[in-house]
RNA sequence: GGUUCCGUCGUCUAGUGGUCUAGGACGUCUGGUUCUCAUCCAGAAAAUCGCGGGUUCGACUCCCGCCGGAAUCACCA
């Protein structure tokens, strides 16, 4: 397979959010397939929308994410620099060729001349072509002045990797901007001198631009080079409407799931079966089998709903996934940060230990936060969610004591504190009282954690300890 | 308004003329796994394939029209 040079190319305004990410995925993705490389250029033409920091947000996002870049800012590579503004030279001097070849020329119109064209095209309701007004004499370019493209206006067809055939007629075609006032290349102009200079084989972005493919066309053309191929990707909807997800949407950024627990592996893999598939029924991937399974044209032609319910599942199938396969201490490992206040001064021993035994609850790492208090501080007792259980209500004040008692007497015989001989122990218990599991358990359980749920009780007790589910089972007792 | 793209269960999708009385996944609902919650397992409901015409022995699949949605028409990217 040839090696693809593909780019992800941001401009710095600001994070990366879920609905921007994929067009980092895909590139990514066919670079490491074909064995080619993939770029990170950073589009800061517009100095009016700079953020600062945004730069570094984005290295950030993909890092995190599993995208390593070959070449970039911070690490550089054969075809620096990556940063727009760093290469206005590269920009003027494929505009000269533009200008020497009598396609470009310096534009003189004032930008009230130009709307007050447009406002006329308006009134007449047709459509506003600036290369209907194009000057007669143009003066000579130097910088400090706009540069427009002189178009030739006529059909063009090609082809899109993802939309397939297309063709369009001249009205699409206009004179547009090339270099801007400020010295600064348009997006229109600069990024393909950029793909040209540094090999981009394969130009992936969202499907806004292909309606102004045609423009670009003219452009690579009038330059005499060849395009890379062109794949449109389409738009990740928005969970309600019809709509683009965008930051207005309410889209978050990629760095907000990581901070509540999200796993890289899962947002990606998420993210990249939106609107992707291989055809098989398969649902889970890893990053390296999306290497080799990815595939351009089976993207969709069709916007694809983001669905955080469906990436929740995901990341819980992942959660689970890691901890089977790699081990709870793989697990344990992405939990940092993610456990509750009261946790701190314990062990990293207890806490895998707590973890092993409640990770499959596990949506998210953060759960964890909302999960386990009950492990690390004594919870609060609060005797009426035993009184209103629905299995115990039936029970009197002395029966619930008299049945806590000899739950405190059976259990401080158990010798060894593991999960079979406990629950052989409260299997006996059960026989001994003539309880139903319900009765019992709910009991015991909720006088452990006063906590609406919790995993199976002989692990809960087996983690918590002898000494400290004897004393929550007795403070329970004195205070009933 | 011009141009371009898109249209299969609520959602993500499989489907390239007959194997589709349309398959999978999320979600929903039901049942099971000695309490709870979750996992896991089993099952159910859920798409007249946007609509209308063709072509064909036969159309979700090909053609035309319509409708609906979206994108784009900046000295923003």
């Amino acid at each position: 397979m040839e090696k693809a040079i593909t780019r992800f190319a941001p401009s710095p305004t600001g994070y990366i959010h879920i609905g921007n990410v994929r067009s980092a995925i895909y590139p990514y993705l066919v670079a490491k397939q074909t064995g080619g490389k993939m770029i990170l250029r950073i589009e800061d033409t517009d100095q009016a929308r700079y953020v600062e920091g945004a730069t570094e947000l984005i290295e950030d996002t993909l890092k995190w994410l599993g995208i390593d870049w070959d070449e970039g800012p911070i690490i550089g590579g054969d075809h620096g620099p990556y940063f727009q503004t760093e290469r206005k030279e590269h920009y003027v001097e494929w505009a000269k060729k533009l200008i020497a070849a009598g396609r470009a020329y310096a534009d003189p119109t004032s930008p009230e001349q130009i709307e007050a064209y447009r406002e006329e095209c308006r009134k007449n309701n047709v459509p506003f072509l600036y290369r209907n007004y194009r000057p007669e004499n143009t003066p000579e370019w130097e910088p400090g002045m706009p540069l427009r493209f002189k178009t030739d206006p006529k059909d063009y067809s090609w082809h899109d990797e993802v939309m397939g055939d297309m063709k369009t007629g001249p009205e699409v075609l206009d004179d547009i901007i090339l270099i801007k006032k400020d010295g600064l290349p348009t997006y229109n102009f600069a990024h393909i001198v950029d793909d040209a200079e540094m090999g981009i084989t394969h130009i992936m972005r969202g499907v806004e631009y292909l309606s102004s493919t045609p423009n670009y066309l003219a452009i690579y053309e009038a330059l005499g080079i060849e395009h890379p191929k062109f794949v449109s990707l389409p738009h990740i909807l928005a969970p309600q409407g019809n709509k683009k997800l965008g930051k207005r949407d309410g889209a978050k950024s990629v760095t907000e799931y990581r901070d509540d627990g999200v796993l890289p592996e899962a947002m990606l893999n998420y993210l990249a079966c939106l609107g992707w598939n291989d055809g098989s029924e398969q649902e889970i991937y890893t990053k390296d089998e999306l290497i080799e399974k990815f595939s351009i044209d089976r993207i969709q032609t069709s916007g694809a709903r983001y669905d955080e319910v469906k990436l929740l599942w995901m990341n819980g199938q992942w959660i689970r996934r890691i901890a089977d396969e790699e081990g709870i201490d793989a697990l344990y490992s992405r939990t940092a940060g993610f456990w509750p206040e009261s946790a701190k001064s314990y062990s990293d021993e207890y806490k895998t230990s707590v973890l092993s035994i409640i990770y499959d609850r596990l949506k998210t790492l953060s759960d964890l936060r909302t999960m386990t208090n009950y492990f690390f501080e004594d919870p609060t007792i609060d005797l009426s969610q035993i009184i209103d259980n629905k299995f115990l209500k039936k029970f009197s004040e002395a029966e619930i004591e008299d049945l806590l008692k000899k739950s405190i007497a059976k259990l401080s015989g158990v010798e060894n504190w593991d999960e079979n001989t406990l629950q052989d122990a409260l299997n006996e218990l059960l026989a001994e009282t003539e309880k139903k599991p319900a009765e019992l358990f709910s009991l015991i359980r909720l006088s452990l954690s006063f906590a609406p749920f919790s995993p199976a009780l002989n692990l809960t007790l087996k983690v918590l300890g002898k000494d400290l589910s004897l004393a929550r089972l007795n403070a329970v007792a004195r205070t009933i």
